[in-house]
DNA sequence: CGGGTCATTGATACGTATCAATGTGCGTGG
DNA sequence: CCACGCACATTGATACGTATCAATGACCCG
């Protein structure tokens, strides 16, 4: 089921009962993989849309030296491009952090019926374009802020992005990622990165219990993350596009 | 007129005469900018779609420190997200770094009018594909590898991407941007982008003359910059997808 | 209880930022 | 036509953020 993709899915436009049922019909199968299984392996023949539906995985490229950097997390709700049916070959590859539920959707279908689900259309056509965003908003973090900054940001990104499929209870969140994997997605070293939250401990921004993080004053976070949720476009369609969408003139 | 836009498309997929017709009619005007003029600004409402048809452009953040990250460059035949429809504020502003010609197209046809040229639609899919791809192999360059192959990387990927729309003569094209501008994009000063500029020269992997940039030897540029051209997805469409057009099964 | 993964901390090395100064080319106005 | 100013490139000296190396500690699972 894809609970969850749709939930964020509706944070930007509602779906009706039909869309849903019609998106959950579209799942071929469901797998369950252990931590470090690798859903999707760079420079392979794509093979499909992928959603992640439980646990977490990220994409990732390994670099001539034996580095890795993650480009992105992917939690539950977050899918793979829709797109794997034009490219030849995988520019990234994606792997489990811990025990991972994906769908994998009949992506014959989704090309031929997307078309008469409008609203589903624009849906997902909002969640490409935030994905761009966080790209890009992951540049400007590992290449204009400090450790310190990027990693409060990062921490801010992911409590927002876990919010909007429910995975947050008040200001506390599962963090899912070890250090390592927070220094490999902000381009720092695994000892930085724990430096980094130590001190944001210390300095009373969050708290660590095991591996779930809360976080006491979100605005004083947001305050030394620079962290401004607007690139990750949360405020719903504009009225043109509903209004559109509701006369059925957006898509024929 | 969007010959260098037609050009880069048709590196995907063959465009039919008509289907140029139609992409070159869609231009309702076509503005000249000067150095330095923004395009789009952040945080503004999202004004349609721009197509650079002459000169070059980039992508950009200023963060709260007044530092700034490019965050993509933009030559002839680059386009804005066709998304711009979808949200309500631009989470980055282009700014036009030499005299820039932009053409705007007329997004209410476009969104209209795409779905009768499957062709376009594939192609253009295929072009924010590759551009998802820029900025993942991106955020990897800025996270991992040092100033020295960042830079000659960067040199790498641009020629590449000037030669799809005929804008190098044998292995020389015009360098576009400052150092300044080069520092901003790799998350490094302008200094140390001048000192990596100098010993790539120094090392004869590249020679500048004005802003003529000659690359002598590309394989040992590309073996310096661990530049592998498969991110760029430059192979053409995959014979299912072409298969899948001619037989009109991709889109109704 | 042992071994593995992950977190933590200190000491040191290195890459890159920053500051400061000079050089170079080019367009503009006198 | 030349002098000025301005943007950009270049180079050296120094400071700082972060990587790396190394060792220990904490926790979990079989």
């Amino acid at each position: 089921m894809l609970t969850s993709l749709i939930k964020r899915l509706e944070h930007f436009l509602p779906l009706s009962d039909p869309d849903k049922e019609w998106l959950n019909g579209l799942v071929s199968r469901s797998d369950e993989f252990p931590a470090h299984a690798d859903i999707i392996r760079e420079g392979e023949v794509p093979a499909g849309v992928f959603v992640v539906t439980a646990g977490q995985a990220c994409r990732y490229k390994i670099l001539p030296d034996g580095g890795r950097q993650i480009l992105d997390f992917m939690f539950p709700g977050d899918m793979t491009e829709l797109h794997g049916l034009l490219l030849k070959e995988n520019d990234h590859g994606i792997v489990c952090l811990g025990p991972t539920t994906v769908a994998r959707l009949d992506s014959d279908r989704l090309i031929r019926e997307i078309i008469s689900h409008p609203y589903v259309t624009v849906a997902l056509w909002w969640n490409s374009l935030q994905q761009g965003a966080i790209l890009r908003e992951r540049v400007a973090s590992i290449g204009r802020r400090d450790a310190y900054t990027r990693v409060a940001h990062l921490l801010c990104e992911i409590f927002e992005r876990l919010r909007l499929v429910g995975e947050t209870v008040d200001h506390t969140y599962m963090l899912p990622i070890t250090q390592v994997e927070l220094g490999d997605a902000l381009g720092i070293s695994e000892v930085h990165a724990n430096r980094m939250l130590r001190r944001l401990a210390r300095e009373r921004l969050i708290a660590t219990d095991h591996r779930v993080l809360r976080i006491p004053d979100q605005d004083a976070l947001r305050a030394a993350a620079e962290f401004d949720a607007r690139y990750l476009h949360l405020d719903g369609a504009p009225r043109a596009v509903l209004d559109a969408l509701s006369a059925s003139r957006l898509l024929p």
